[in-house]
DNA sequence: GTTATCATGAGATACATT
DNA sequence: AATGTATCTCATGATAAC
């Protein structure tokens, strides 16, 4: 059973990630930064070595690493990498005639631009350590932020034991010629370039923040970049829900707003931030805020832009199937394990499977789509994934009417499985709407009306995993 | 250690408006 | 008939206050 989905706050999460993290983006160095406080007195002498290595290995040079320490306080770390940067930075700018923050456009919305290198070294090594696993290869690059398809076109069209920073090398080039309608880009990276280890750093600092706020305020979100209010302090968006805020929601922000010398009085504020969060709301002008598009729910999640619009009736079907859905990206991290096991084609029973999220993710992994099917109640999802089928000349066989899950009967599995020649994959998210906390009225439990199909996956999977071991 | 407070959620329903 | 809005409601974990 996969879960992964939009269930949490919106931040990537890392339990199985081999060498990314999604630490608070608060946090900077969490570990290192304990083990400095702990290592006071005595042996700072220690902490001092410790953190010149550190910085060093993050491709700084070394005099100017010790410099920094000294003059900063080994413990400092923050600090240390801002002067680090700052040093840095206007060097690369001028070798290499781009920007290398290119996010940092304005500046009064510069938000600290440090704290997601920190687990970066650890990322380093273990690019040192495991490339000769292509999986591994796939799994790094993608974690440094570049799409899965991307990554898919370099490894198929280089040797296998080509490195890392070549591939990297590669994927840039093929940026710079232009972007294949076939493997758009999941996340507008601009902070791309040539693979020096200053250029990966920023990769990997990009990836972290295409999952928060603001990445998308200078990125996708260039009007709420500019209007954003130094007192709205959210670094992450909160859940994306199926249901959206009221445009009445944000007339009464936007009269709340008007009216005050400066920033409103703190309880304004306050109240303002609570709606806020509620319901994701972003800036977009002065004083007014608005939900986001469906388009920008689409590419958060991992979609084709507009891969919502044309089954979906109403815009109110289109937040609710992308509420529903899983993160691509996610997916495809998860599953990219199997891109080398089915080269010639996976065939896959999709539970549950909404507007194809688990479908789309093995695309974007270069994984053949040779049998689907795709079991799903909602008419408009299974409109939306059909679109998807089609626009994408899919060249498997799918099957999608079969709706409801309680109508595959051990029998009709059997029949797919003949069919098939067996299923390599069973994937799909049963509905959680009586277990969610949103769900006031019906919170029963996985025996609820609609969670209660939890079981039903048990069955489906029991039953395949019995005629795969028969035959 | 215990209690109080706060934030939050793959939501549901009735009613109003278009 | 379809869409939009207001109102309903609460377990749970984290943190603050006691």
């Amino acid at each position: 059973m996969d879960d992964t989905d939009s269930s949490d706050s919106w931040d990537f999460q890392d339990e199985d990630g081999p060498c990314f993290s999604s630490n608070g983006s608060n946090s900077v160095i969490p570990s290192r930064g304990a083990s400095m406080c702990g290592a006071e007195g005595s042996t700072s002498n220690q902490s001092r070595s410790k953190a010149i290595s550190h910085f060093t290995e993050m491709g700084f040079s070394e005099d100017l690493v010790i410099k920094t320490v000294d003059e900063k306080g080994e413990e400092n770390t923050e600090a240390i990498l801002e002067t680090l940067l700052a040093y840095t930075a206007p060097e690369e700018c001028a070798s290499q005639g781009e920007p290398v923050l290119s996010h940092s456009s304005s500046p009064e919305f510069e938000w600290d631009s440090l704290d997601d290198l920190s687990d970066f070294s650890d990322a380093e090594s273990c690019l040192q350590n495991e490339e000769s696993v292509p999986e591994t290869k796939m799994m790094q690059l993608v974690a440094m932020g570049f799409s899965i398809g991307e990554v898919s076109a370099a490894i198929n069209s280089s040797d296998p034991d080509t490195s890392i920073a070549d591939l990297m090398d590669f994927i840039s080039a093929a940026q710079m010629a232009e972007p294949t309608s076939d493997h758009p880009r999941e996340l507008p990276l601009e902070g791309r370039g040539p693979p020096d280890v200053k250029k990966k750093k920023l990769v990997k600092q990009e990836f972290h923040r295409g999952r928060e706020i603001r990445a998308w305020r200078s990125k996708a979100l260039p009007l709420s970049s500019r209007w954003w209010p130094s007192w709205d302090v959210r670094k992450q968006f909160n859940c994306l829900l199926t249901c959206y805020g009221s445009a009445l929601e944000t007339e009464r922000i936007r009269k709340d707003l008007e009216g005050w010398q400066g920033d409103p009085p703190e309880h304004i504020q306050k109240r303002v931030l609570n709606k806020c969060r509620k319901w994701n709301f972003v800036w977009t002008a002065k004083n007014s805020v608005a939900p986001l598009l469906p388009e920008e729910v689409e590419l958060m999640l991992g979609y084709p832009r507009n891969h919502t619009r044309g089954g979906a009736t109403s815009q109110a079907e289109r937040y609710k199937s992308l509420g529903n859905s899983f993160q691509v990206n996610t997916v495809a991290f998860h599953l990219s394990v199997l891109k080398n096991r089915y080269p010639n084609g996976i065939s896959v029973l999709s539970l549950f499977s909404g507007i194809g999220g688990a479908e789309i993710a093995l695309h974007q992994l270069g994984i053949p789509l040779r049998f689907v099917v795709a079991v799903e109640i909602s008419e408009v999802s299974r409109n939306i994934f059909r679109g998807w089928w089609e626009n994408t000349d899919q060249k498997g066989i799918l099957i999608d009417n079969i709706n409801d899950v309680t109508m595959l009967t051990a029998n009709k599995i059997e029949k797919l499985v003949d069919y098939s020649g067996g299923f390599d994959l069973v994937i799909g998210g049963s509905p959680c709407n009586n277990l969610t906390g949103s769900n006031r009225w019906h919170r029963d439990g996985l025996d609820g009306k609609q969670s209660v199909l939890f079981y039903d996956y048990c069955r489906v999977l029991n039953t395949v995993k019995r005629l795969v071991r028969e035959n």
